[in-house]
RNA sequence: GCGGGCGUAGCUCAGGGGUAGAGCGCGGCGCUUACACCGCCGGUGUCGGAGGUUCGAAUCCUUCCGCCCGCACCA
């Protein structure tokens, strides 16, 4: 006997553990379907599970298993990533808060990779062991860790086959440098950021003027430091005559040449631009322009160097600024000073204003390889869902810029890049093989030293979609499961995941790494605001699952992700699909009360009973709608569908209206409804079962025994459109409708509902008659009626009447009824039915309405009209004899 | 500046040329062969504004207003 209630946190931990056991997860070719794969997006290494992982997880475990159901070969291809900053940013954190004056720079790199490691030992298991508790089923014996032996392999293969192709290189450029962490960052990791600032106004000395100034504005003032240039635009007159003269670089004594440029905007600043080319982008381009030096003047910490005038050496760039300014005041030389709102880049790890920095890095020609990857989704190789975000796509990838692959940490792939003593570079996969190749350009062996630099992260998930699938090596799987089937994942990794993914799926594989892109929305708290720790609004689907069961927590996030939405996520929505899963639960109980078992002979295509046709036919429809949601990834219609089957068609109409059925004398009918609603219930666990994977496989297995095995390997229903009976359709609708009305009736007119009323009709016709007779005693339980009288008699007084199609039916309530409320409430319909009417002959008055549109339109409203008229002329009457 | 999205019941949102929907909330009533994490019944909308296309617009087009998100922008 199932228990009275339904405990989520026993039942899913038993059942997860027979899952795991059985094998279920990997992929099976036996029922021979063809393969269906996805690559989770790995989370980071030493993360925890976010709502914004449970979300992708749901979705991408709801795939996986309506896929498995139906045959599919299907792999969940699970796994981590070392995530290389913020890993190491966390513990280089543990370090400094553990008090050891040990940092990581007198620590050493042997040392700190070794205690990152230690950490990933420690933590590592966290996400994945979350994982499990949401229900997700990867193949876990396929697990890979971006850092593992494997995937390393891979990188390595990767990063020598693009530089040995040219489409990897080192270069001496701009780069926006971190200087808290100390690295390298790319364009992606850029955050502009509103902040308050100053424009301050200084005048430069023309050269052999007599004391002529030029004016330039900047938000940065210790960069002129490394000035090396002035730009005006060659149509402004106002500094024409300066075109080819000289200014002397205050405090520094530099002499700058003044160029015409069109990069210079007569109406910014001053109109006057200093050039900084070491230390902004835009000047950079401008110094190349016009052979301009560029000098570096900050260090890797963001404090002025040694090309500075001595007297700023070693201050910290903010100090700098301030010294400078009044410095500059005290000469004279500032013009103004101006409050001035501007962007800043900060880093997104670090939260610290970046500066544009020359250094060497090693670049991805990212360029080149778009080409491909915007053409796949140009033929829709690949194809984005929703669409609108190909557009995000192309904008990015139609302007991409050299993608900087190079990091200063020590958390990650090392640079496979070995120098010679004069500096010349040997790319190889291994030292060994770089020695060798040194030895062939020397002629002799030389001493070689390894680049200290680490891959940008996003460089190995970037190879995910095959690297996990065994790739440099030909593996069965690579071949079977390339390219995987659908990726699903936030919008905010379009650029740095997705883009990759498809530059280098499409280098190394020559195919696009996935058919479909799935993009969901982000998790917001339930007022809407971004869930972020600092406003304290993070909801922990941990916490979700311990209080309401993962299966509530799965729901409610499915049925809450509309395409190209983001989902407000409150308790609300959990708490009602922890309700649905208890209904559910209950049902079920009271399935197993009466008897109702799976019937091996039982045939839903030939049920007698037209309410287990008609409940037949309902679960066929809501199995053909859940089966095509989750085929259009609409996942909140495959929830709310099955919601609403299970509820209001199988709670509370099927199973009350099976009651009498069930708790009849006819043994024919009471056998056919335990199976049906036996029947019906397994396919409605089967529908479930992608969504809400643990209810429905303990219901199964504790309700039917599991038949033909667990839930999770079970056949997905084929329902077909052949079951949905017309006639029985037709009759139910009546059935529904006719209680419907007279409950309302009732409670509007406030007959208590333990008042049992005497039903008449008039003007049944003999089908109505019919259908009276079938449901009888359904009626009389579900509309509290004492009993039905079948000859057509006149309305008795003191009655309320309820018009269904042809038939009037009249309860007579004696003295209870309150004649002024059975007046307002008959006004009330008649006025509703009225209104429809109305409308409905207007429109068939419209000579172009008639004449236009399709002739089922019209059909369909003419039929309309003539049903309305009908009940109108009964409701009439009725109100009539109130009168 | 460029691109995208959104504006529908008190709230959160589905829908998307042919009779305005759901959940929650709210109000009333509780007799029931599982379920009070329940049952039954109920109300509410100028579908952001204005034009247009159409026999017909919440739905398509134009435009305006309001909100949001990317990208770009350190004079």
């Amino acid at each position: 006997m199932l228990d009275k209630t339904y405990r989520p946190a026993e039942v899913e931990a038993r059942i997860y553990a027979a899952w795991e056991a059985s094998g279920a997860f990997a992929p099976s070719a036996e029922r021979g379907g063809a393969p269906y794969c996805i690559v989770l997006p790995p989370p980071n290494v030493t993360g925890s599970l976010h709502m914004g992982h449970a979300l992708d997880h749901t979705i991408q475990d709801t795939l996986i298993r309506f896929h498995r159901m139906r045959g599919r070969e299907t792999l969940w291809q699970p796994g981590t990533d070392h995530a290389g900053i913020a890993t190491q940013m966390v513990v280089e954190r543990q370090l400094a808060a553990s008090g050891s004056n040990l940092g990581r720079r007198e620590m050493g790199r042997a040392a700190f990779v070794a205690k990152v490691w230690e950490w990933k030992a420690q933590s590592g298991g966290t996400i994945v062991r979350q994982m499990r508790r949401l229900g997700d089923s990867p193949d876990w014996s396929r697990e890979r860790f971006t850092m593992d032996e494997g995937l390393s392999r891979a990188v390595l293969r990767a990063f020598v086959s693009l530089y040995k192709a040219g489409l990897i290189y080192k270069d001496k450029r701009l780069v926006n440098w971190d200087t808290q962490l100390q690295t390298a960052v790319s364009d992606l990791e850029v955050q502009q950021i509103e902040v308050d600032g100053h424009l301050w106004h200084l005048k430069y000395p023309i050269e052999g003027s007599d004391g002529e100034f030029i004016t330039v504005a900047t938000t940065r003032p210790e960069t002129m430091l490394g000035d090396t240039g002035i730009a005006v635009h060659p149509d402004d007159e106002r500094y024409r005559h300066l075109h080819g003269r000289f200014a002397i670089l205050p405090l520094v004594g530099r002499r700058i040449p003044i160029v015409a440029d069109e990069y210079s905007d007569p109406e910014k600043g001053t109109g006057a631009v200093k050039i900084t080319p070491a230390h902004d982008f835009n000047d950079f381009e401008v110094g190349r322009r016009h052979g301009l030096a560029a000098i570096s003047v900050l260090d890797e910490l963001g404090r002025i160097n040694a090309n500075a005038p001595e007297a700023y050496r070693g201050l910290d760039r903010f100090v700098a600024r301030k010294r400078i300014v009044a410095d500059l005041e005290a000469l004279g030389l500032v013009e103004r000073i101006e409050k001035y709102r501007h962007v800043v880049p900060h880093g997104d790890r670090s939260g610290t204003p970046l500066e544009p920095f020359l250094t060497d890095q090693w670049y991805c020609d990212a360029k080149t390889l778009a080409k491909e990857a915007i053409a796949a989704v140009e033929d829709g190789r690949t194809r984005f869902i929703p669409r609108q975000w190909e557009n995000t796509y192309f904008e990015w990838m139609r302007n991409i810029q050299p993608w900087c692959i190079s990091r200063q940490l020590w958390w990650g792939h090392q640079i496979p890049a070995w120098y010679g003593p004069d500096g010349q570079v040997f790319v190889e996969e291994s030292e060994t093989e770089a020695r060798a190749a040194a030895r062939a350009h020397y002629g002799h062996d030389v001493p070689l030293e390894r680049d200290e630099d680490v891959l940008d992260t996003w460089f190995s998930s970037g190879l995910w979609p095959f690297s996990t699938l065994g790739w440099p090596d030909e593996t069965p799987e690579l071949k079977r499961f390339y390219p995987t089937t659908v990726l699903v994942t936030g919008f905010d990794i379009i650029f740095f995941w997705v883009a990759r993914m498809m530059m280098l799926g499409l280098y190394f594989m020559g195919e696009v790494p996935f058919r479909d892109v799935y993009i969901h929305g982000l998790v917001r708290d339930e007022r809407g605001a971004k869930m972020s720790k600092t406003k304290g609004n993070v909801v922990d689907p941990l916490q979700i699952i311990d209080d309401y069961g993962a299966d509530a927590l799965r729901l409610a996030l499915l049925a809450s992700t509309s395409q190209g939405r983001d989902v407000k996520f409150g308790p609300a929505r959990v708490e009602s699909y922890r309700n649905f899963v208890t209904k559910l639960w209950n049902a079920s109980r009271f399935l197993q009360m009466n008897e109702a078992r799976l019937d091996p002979a039982f045939d839903p295509a030939h049920c007698r009973e037209p309410l287990n046709r008609w409940i037949v036919g309902e679960v066929a429809k809501a199995g053909l709608a859940v089966t095509g949601a989750i085929e259009g990834y609409r996942f909140n219609d495959a929830a709310l569908g099955l919601y609403h089957f299970v509820w209001d068609t199988y709670c509370d109409w099927y199973i009350e209206l099976a009651k009498p059925l069930l708790g009849g004398e006819d043994a024919e009918a009471r056998a056919e409804t335990r199976a049906t609603a036996a029947w019906v219930l397994a396919q409605t666990l089967h529908l479930l079962h992608p969504m809400a994977p643990f209810v429905t496989e303990e219901l199964w297995d504790k309700l039917f025994g599991q038949p033909g095995g667990m839930l999770i390997v079970a056949d997905w229903p084929h329902l077909g459109a052949e079951l949905v009976d017309a006639e029985a359709e037709a009759e139910l609708g009546w059935l529904v409708r006719t209680i419907g009305s007279i409950r309302a009736a009732r409670t509007e007119l406030n007959v208590p509902p333990s008042a049992r009323l005497t039903l008449y009709q008039h003007g049944a016709s003999a089908e109505t008659l019919a259908r009276l007779e079938r449901h009888r005693e359904a009626i009389l339980r579900l509309a509290r009626l004492e009993t039905i009288v079948m000859e057509d008699r006149p309305v008795p007084p003191q009655s309320l009447v309820v018009v269904v199609d042809e038939a009037s039916f009249a309860l007579p309530v004696g003295h209870v009824i309150d004649v002024t409320a059975e007046k307002r409430r008959l006004e009330k319909e008649i006025g509703k039915v009225r209104a429809e009417h109305d409308k409905g002959i207007q429109k068939l008055e419209n000579p172009d309405f008639v004449a236009r549109a399709p002739v089922e339109v019209v059909e369909q409203l003419r039929e309309r009209l003539e049903e309305l008229r009908a009940t109108l002329d009964r409701l009439l009457q009725a109100l009539k004899r109130i009168d």
